[in-house]
DNA sequence: GCCAACGTTGGC
DNA sequence: GCCAACGTTGGC
């Protein structure tokens, strides 16, 4: 099993909105970064679990748990001219762009804060907490992924 | 294939 | 709203 990390907005699209979908569970349409669509593709496999962060927001960090339920396929949004995401370089027939689905997986009791990342010691090396990354998908070490359960008081 | 210019991200 | 950091673009 491998962890990952989604970045989403919650003025976008925050882990209350994705509890209150149907099922639970969402598209991850609009990734339109190679090596983010790369670790959906190549990495990411139905079962896995991923930390949910918020955003550009007031109080950015991790939310809950989420899982991949259903591995990368075409992000249809790319073939759409009426889309934010639409591209007009990726062809029908040799698309560009892939998506997972995700669906809420568990609620952190404690919402753990991008400031409480940074603070602890164990999680320095987190990918995420490096200066200037701005990956909207990134994988997490399972060391880091426990620690932050932990924090959450998640999973016991 | 280099690299300057540009647009975007995201914490603050 | 600022701005540092980064990815992408496109002229050469």
């Amino acid at each position: 099993m491998n962890y990952w990390l989604f970045k989403s907005e919650p003025d976008e699209f925050s882990f209350d909105d994705l509890k209150k979908r149907k099922k639970k569970t969402e598209p991850w349409n609009g990734v339109r970064n190679y090596q983010a669509r790369n670790y959906m593709r190549d990495g990411m496999k139905v079962g896995d679990l991923g930390l949910f962060y918020h955003s550009n927001t007031a109080v950015p960090g991790i939310a809950g748990l989420v899982k991949v339920s259903k591995a990368a396929y075409p992000d249809p949004t790319q073939f759409d001219s009426e889309s934010d995401y639409f591209d007009p370089k990726s062809l029908p027939n040799d698309p560009r762009w892939l998506m997972v689905e995700v669906t809420w997986e568990a609620d952190f009791p404690s919402f753990v804060s991008l400031e409480e990342l940074k603070g602890d010691p164990r999680l320095a090396e987190m990918l995420i907490l490096r200066r200037g990354n701005r990956l909207s998908i990134t994988p997490v070490e399972s060391r880091h992924f426990e620690r932050i359960c932990a924090l959450g008081g998640c999973l016991g």
